[in-house]
DNA sequence: TTTAATGCAAAGTGTTTGCACTATA
DNA sequence: TATAGTGCAAACACTTTGCATTAAA
């Protein structure tokens, strides 16, 4: 079992409950993701271990509770991916209103203006912030260039 | 017919959709709240006029498309709230882990440090970004102060 | 007078739960 | 061997859709 999966059985056993075969490879899949998944894509990735539909989502709720993942909603679908760890502090999502795409913006040089909002934030309300969720919206690079297009 | 219902009145018919009165009371309800809304309590606050929750449904999703309101996510529920108008170009939300509240964090000051993350994305992924769903996770003030009590 | 919009009920999603059985610590 | 976890199917909540009817421009 790789250094990850161990990490994350202590997390799991600290709480008392069973680190199954089951929990292991709904695990392994996010981990071994580079992107977001729902739980139909996970589904597929372990059904062939005979796991159910409904032992992966009982899984992706405890991961969640135990803050190893987080959901994230996107356009009315919920995906999972694992949460900061490994060197992936921010993980900002841009949807693109015209053609609907999302893309992954993972910028080193943005965590210096998110830490900047995020003490803000802590300070003038008096409270902790140890994770975000931000989706920006607007017009990706090619719609974009779509629109210029046109008026020229 | 207030100022605000003109303007979407205008935005709405110049898409060739037609501005009936279940479209008007939908979106006043929504004008008209201060906070986010699920499409059940929209339809709590017109269904007097025998509006049905499909029509209801079909609004939102018609106001969305057009840019008069977003949809926003918390723990699995869906909730509506007005776009960017009206002085209120940014809304982050905060979500507590241990309590599960939210919080609005409506702040000017933070208008800045928003607008430099913006500026940064614009401009090293060459995108425009018009708008943005930030919700904060962490601790709040009071499960920060019992979280303290604890260990004194 | 054309065409979008409506209400209703039925169908469709994605997710959760009850239950008898299983496997983990 | 006690208890958490499982697969399955049924139940669930939220949202969408088909259809005959209505109303807005």
């Amino acid at each position: 079992m790789d250094n990850n999966l161990i990490y994350f059985k202590k997390i799991i056993e600290s709480k008392g409950y069973k680190f199954t075969i089951q929990k292991q490879k709904v695990l392994k899949t996010l981990i071994e993701s580079s992107i977001h998944l729902t739980a139909e894509e996970i589904y597929k990735n372990v059904k062939n271990y005979s796991i159910g539909l409904a032992t992966v989502y009982r899984s992706l709720k405890m991961f969640s509770e135990l803050n190893i993942i987080k959901e994230i909603n996107i356009n009315g679908v919920n995906y999972y991916e694992m949460k900061i760890f490994s060197g992936k502090p921010l993980h900002i999502h841009f949807k693109c209103v015209k053609c609907n795409s999302i893309m992954d913006i993972d910028n080193k040089s943005l965590d210096i203006e998110y830490l900047r909002l995020n003490n803000k934030v802590e300070k003038e309300n008096n409270l902790i912030v140890s994770d975000a969720n931000i989706m920006l919206i607007g017009l990706c690079t090619k719609c974009r260039e779509d629109e210029n297009a046109k008026t020229n």
